[in-house]
DNA sequence: ACCTGAACACCGTTCAAGT
DNA sequence: ACCTGAACACCGTTCAAGT
């Protein structure tokens, strides 16, 4: 068997100049780059379903087969998917080191909003493996949550609830926002067995939510609870 | 085309005498309920990924297009067999109204604790609609609430702040349960990034997460800040 | 080193038909 | 009313082979 590059130690990443002089003005030969790529276009059109080897393959202009040199298999696809559009662009909050409470809710806000601007990604998320941008996230959260004072002993602790905290939010925000009518018609025929759940049907609980707020609200709570020497905003 | 039962208004449930004496000793005819029972054992066994029409059919000793006439799709199945794992037996917690504080622990501990015994269920949840038994308990949680003394205009929120972090709990212990390799392995990977990863590397937060304590505590935090009139424990 | 087509063992679902 | 087999249009992946 040839020594196809293992699911660890992936390919030399395109470093500078890569293009070797594309041989047809067709296509730009295959990379996993490219692959990655048009495998998130893909995802972000059709879903989790949408994505099949052979449509990418084909997507690229190439045989369904020539995928299988570059990754290992669908799965190893998935991963590389989810953890490209889990990047964070840090330098983007403002100045310095300002509150760090307002840092750390950036950082859970941005990551929110990265998910939410590629819906499967959170339903990918909690099944793979973490790849290096999720760490990285988790890293610097780490290191927000130590600076703002949390105990060694106690940063794993706050690491995982707000972790769990995000997930669950952006979860639920997604996979509801997706169908709008069927909320409508859950909550109408909730008003059909009013007498089965008088407190949700009387709340409106699944029509106007207002799914930002709550997500800071409780993000808001769960702070207070971990750094509580901290004061409110 | 034969009216068969629509989606909305499935099959009458078996009252009391079901059976018409099964003609052969071999397999008691098909049914909605032994449908989505097998499903449910089905993906117990094999995940998510492990369901399949025609080895579900297979294991009811039917024909594989059989399944059709009493569901409609595969998603209906995944539908059933979610919010047939999601049942609330109520009634468990001990006495009458004790502290509303330790009612709400024990629903939400109880409904992460269903979903941890089925972990393909976690990962079914956020994509499918919500089921009965779902919305059963999304009503008790309301109910409790309210009597807790949570507004009526902040019970939305509440509701779906608890939700979001059972939710992101559940899924985050699951997936991450079922490969301790796995996570083993990342965290060495982790060593030998350690100029990379150095704060969650030293807390090694791959590692020695004390999954149930971190739930609580952080459960704890939020409903200190969705109902702050009452004290902690 | 990189790509390919044919082939295998699967899928979910439609349809026309059986009892 | 309930169940069925044949058939269709797909899958992911192996393999032996091409350049």
């Amino acid at each position: 068997m040839p020594a196809k590059p293992t699911g660890s130690q992936r390919k030399p990443r395109n470093s500078a100049a890569p293009r070797p002089a594309p041989e047809t003005g067709s296509e730009p030969a295959l990379s996993l780059d490219r692959i990655v790529a048009t495998a998130v276009d893909l995802l972000d059109a059709d879903g989790i379903g949408g994505l099949t080897m052979r449509k990418l393959a084909d997507r690229l202009g190439a045989g369904a087969m020539s995928l299988y040199w570059h990754v290992d298999n669908k799965e190893a696809v998935f991963d590389l998917a989810l953890d490209a559009v889990l990047e964070y662009r840090a330098g983007q909050s403002p100045a310095g080191a300002q509150d760090w409470r307002e840092e750390v809710l950036h950082m859970l806000e941005d990551w929110r909003a990265s998910m939410l601007r590629h819906p499967w990604s959170v339903s990918l998320l909690p099944r793979r493996a973490l790849g290096p941008n999720i760490l990285c996230r988790l890293e610097l959260l780490g290191r927000a949550l130590s600076r703002a004072g949390v105990a060694e002993a106690d940063l794993n602790a706050a690491i995982w609830s707000l972790w769990n905290y995000v997930m669950g939010a952006t979860i639920t925000r997604g996979s509801f926002e997706r169908s709008a009518d069927d909320l409508a018609a859950a909550q109408q025929s909730l008003a059909g067995l009013s007498e089965r759940y008088p407190t949700i049907e009387r709340s409106r609980l699944l029509l106007d939510s207002d799914w930002d707020g709550a997500f800071r609200d409780g993000l808001d709570f769960l702070l207070s609870g971990l750094a509580p020497k901290t004061t409110p905003t």
